[in-house]
DNA sequence: ATGCTAACGCGACAATCGTCGCTCTAGTCG
DNA sequence: CGACTAGAGCGACGATTGTCGCGTTAGCAT
């Protein structure tokens, strides 16, 4: 973690008057914990408590600086969301979405569930909700490149609206596993992209209907 | 609510020794209170202790029964989940699941946000995990039939995965809306819909590749 | 070097949460 | 009608949570 990445973020409207003194520090301390008492303990075993107590800052500093245990885990979430993260790119729609659903289904399934973790923190911390809704349309944005491809390929129609397919794609990763807690199911991500694959090639997700 | 639901979702599993008397009517006052509570103060701002003393039963008593606010919020869905929801059944598939979606949409937007609130319970309670699971499985089972419909009208091919296309037809809505939460869009129940009947019909969501 | 100030350390505090053992009451059954 | 018992009422308790004011310190500037 660059001792300078908290403006990260949010450069030039952050006044952050001294970037990299004692506080930085403390952040850095706090953000190793908080993701250590994540996997260790997981979400629901975390606390203010914990945290400071693991990371050596006292209780009240957290407090102030982060409020609750959302706030915490934005934090984590902004200090580890990888900058260089690149949208597969396999030659065709299909095989880009299958790569980007199984990445999905890799972070939905993994142990200890540290993506539920987040989810479930955006429920309860309006700190946390931003930093995943950041991430997430920070992820779908790039990922509007796949789509161009395929258009290029003609694998879909020009005036086919990406978000809609990328969501499309996905979105049943998130609803069965997050939501109505399906089992894991090994093919699960490799139907979701094909029907969007296949939907998006008979004309679906366009911006004019037909 | 009648008097002797308790076992509705449970039949002849539980042993219930006490049906009609005290501990239902503390039951039902108590699922009144949440329900109070949930539209009053939010999700955030219920604990055990409020719902305590709004319904007039002591506060160990709710603890021992229902041990947290998710248990609350599970017997309270469990209490209020319509047992004779009808699926849409409007002569063509994209119609019924417009109707399905703007029933989904409806209840995700709709304020307080209730739905909202039992989804995040869900992350927090096993309980209420479970209730809402239980509730989701049984509408999109009762939904199978929209397909077997669109089947018999040539809508989809006969060895379509009922589950899977429902899922992909209301899926956009929750992730949009629930996890992405994207600003609604009085659109997104029709396309949503439409997109997935129009995969259906070009041959997606079928049980073995062509 | 020396002063300035934002931020942290610290401990005390009230509020709330959740648990426990006991008593009492209201249904149920002989 | 009388005995039995599951379950509710009750209050006290320890643990945890979140807040506050005050003293201290570390980084920055001149």
């Amino acid at each position: 973690m660059e001792p300078d990445s908290p403006a990260t973020t949010k450069d030039a409207a952050t006044p952050a008057r001294r970037p990299g003194g004692r506080s930085s520090r403390v952040r850095e301390q706090v953000v190793a914990a908080v993701l250590a008492d994540l996997v260790e303990r997981g979400f629901d075993g975390m606390s203010i408590d914990t945290v400071a107590a693991r990371s050596g800052v006292h209780r009240a500093t957290v407090y102030r600086r982060w409020r609750d245990v959302g706030g915490l885990l934005a934090e984590a979430l902004d200090a580890t969301s990888a900058d260089d993260w690149p949208p597969p790119d396999t030659g065709s729609l299909a095989g880009d979405l299958l790569a980007l659903n199984d990445e999905v289904y890799a972070a939905l399934t993994e142990a200890p569930p540290v993506a539920r973790a987040l989810i479930a923190a955006s429920f309860r911390s309006g700190e946390a909700a931003r930093a995943l809704e950041r991430l997430w349309d920070d992820r779908y944005a790039r990922c509007e490149v796949i789509v161009a491809r395929a258009v290029g390929r003609g694998e879909a129609a020009p005036d086919t609206d990406a978000r809609r397919l990328l969501v499309a794609a996905t979105a049943p990763l998130y609803h069965g596993l997050v939501l109505l807690r399906n089992p894991p199911d090994p093919d699960l991500p490799a139907r979701a992209a094909e029907d969007a694959a296949l939907a998006a090639r008979a004309g679906a997700y366009r911006s004019k209907n037909a």
